[in-house]
RNA sequence: CGGGGCGUAGCGUAGCCCGGUUAUCGCGCCUGCUUUGGGAGCAGGAGGUCGCAAGUUCGAAUCUUGCCGCCCCGACCA
């Protein structure tokens, strides 16, 4: 990778977490290598969740939930796969707690609530899922299958970073079981495209396609294909993968169906999945100095407004306009939010809006109703303009689009 | 698991080398007044087992030993 293109290479870990925690997205939890997702952070992953889901759904998928824990005997059923999640691990080997008999206050395990058998909690859900697809898939006319589950995975990762790589983080997986390779492998590849759009045309970031060389294929593919985007630090970060599994977990599950002949035979399978790595992604590929920039399809926020006055009677004056504007922006499918707390002034508003990526701020104080207009300030390019209180939807609505694509052609 | 660093108020820190009154400063927090077009000003106030334990000493945040925790780099990983 050019060394050229990178900016930011110093310190640039630093930036990346104080931005994620001073934006608000997230913090780190009492919980070694767990973090918490704050409000904001969460919302923006509702976004991102919403229309992924429904990409997932308009593909024929259907989404479905299985078990947290899975039985070390199912786990290890996958050889490949067992072996490469095999060393970040939780596992559970007891089902109760007892008070300390030494220790006042103080819980121990009960060493009589040893379990029989271990439980993984799932890295990954593929051993638990085809365990079950056993059950559910006898003849070509079950085929295909095409199930994605919303959950959480824990992978105990030695080191750990905000988004990017947690103990615990949420991501979708889809598992899917076809008749035919070809058919499998047209999903693999569809989802990857799916993958792909998302991160282009709502993210508003250029990805790469491509295939896993062997060491970074997923445990247990037969081909991983993968979109990777490229960093303000000039590294590529790995945002999403489609893996064509083959008939490997078919066989380990004993998953097999009848054709058309009445031939058995095991069925051919893909999974695929993002996580909250995407928000990682997000905020790395599009940040500056000032903070956060959003992409004006996702962000939680799209325009904030913020008042500037000098007493209740003109606050009054400003509050009956804005109401206004409020309603007309909602009418045309924005979310706004109208900051009229009293706590913070409006030069610490506009630098928290920015901190947290909003794409358009518009200001309204005493100077702008006299002059029927409002300031506006897009966050990309911190450009300030005046746009007159006459069809500011219309034009509000015009500018988010121009800055969805301007921040994609400058990633 | 290999290498490096750090633990002092909610957060960030000074002090430690060279032990000595009441542990420094900033942010944040609370109260009041004035403010409000780019992270406000003034005044007052609250908040501390200096990571834990033992030792040396008249006296330890500071020196010694042990332990614990965390962070960064490497390897591994979505």
């Amino acid at each position: 990778m050019n060394k050229e293109i990178t900016p930011r290479e110093q310190d640039y870990s630093k930036w990346y977490n104080d931005l994620v925690i001073k934006a608000g997205l997230a913090d780190y939890s009492a919980v070694r290598g767990c973090m918490v997702i704050k409000p904001y952070g969460y919302a923006l992953w509702e976004n991102m969740q919403a229309v992924l889901d429904k990409m997932f759904k308009d593909t024929g998928h259907q989404n479905a939930y299985f078990p947290l824990f899975v039985p070390k005997s199912l786990f290890e059923k996958e050889e490949q796969n067992a072996e490469g999640f095999a060393k970040e691990c939780a596992v559970v080997t007891h089902y109760r707690l007892k008070l300390n008999p030494e220790k006042k206050g103080a819980l121990m395990v009960d060493p009589d609530s040893k379990l029989e058998e271990e439980l993984i909690v799932r890295p990954t859900s593929e051993a638990i899922i085809w365990s079950t697809y056993k059950n559910w898939i006898q003849s070509y006319r079950d085929l295909p299958l095409l199930i994605n589950q919303w959950a959480n995975v824990v992978r105990w990762e030695m080191r750990t970073r905000l988004f990017l790589r947690t103990a615990e983080f949420l991501w979708q997986e889809g598992h899917t079981a076809h008749a035919t390779a070809e058919e499998a492998v047209a999903e693999t590849k569809q989802m990857l495209e799916v993958y792909a759009e998302f991160a282009e045309q709502w993210m508003a970031m250029p990805v790469v396609k491509g295939v896993k060389s062997l060491n970074e294929r997923f445990a247990g593919a037969i081909d991983t294909y993968c979109i990777e985007a490229l960093m303000q630090d000039g590294k590529a970060l790995q945002a999403g993968t489609s893996h064509f599994l083959g008939q490997n977990f078919a066989r380990a599950f004993d998953v097999k169906f009848s054709d058309k002949q009445n031939k058995l035979d095991y069925v051919w399978a893909t999974s695929w999945g993002v996580s909250t790595r995407l928000i990682g992604a997000l905020v790395m590929a599009h940040s500056d100095d000032d903070g956060l920039v959003l992409p004006p399809k996702l962000a939680p926020i799209q325009v904030v407004i913020v008042p500037i006055y000098k007493g209740d009677e003109q606050k009054k004056l400003i509050d009956k306009k804005v109401h206004a504007f409020v309603k007309e922006l909602k009418a045309a499918g924005i979310k706004v939010k109208y900051d009229d707390n009293d706590n913070n002034r409006p030069g610490w508003k506009f630098a928290e809006y920015e901190m947290k990526g909003v794409p358009v701020r518009i200001g309204i104080g005493g100077r702008d109703i006299e002059n029927n207009a409002v300031e506006v300030a897009r966050r990309d390019t911190r450009e300030k303009m005046s746009m007159p209180m006459e069809g500011l939807a219309v034009n509000i609505v015009k500018l988010l689009n121009a800055i969805q694509e301007a921040i994609y052609n400058k990633a």
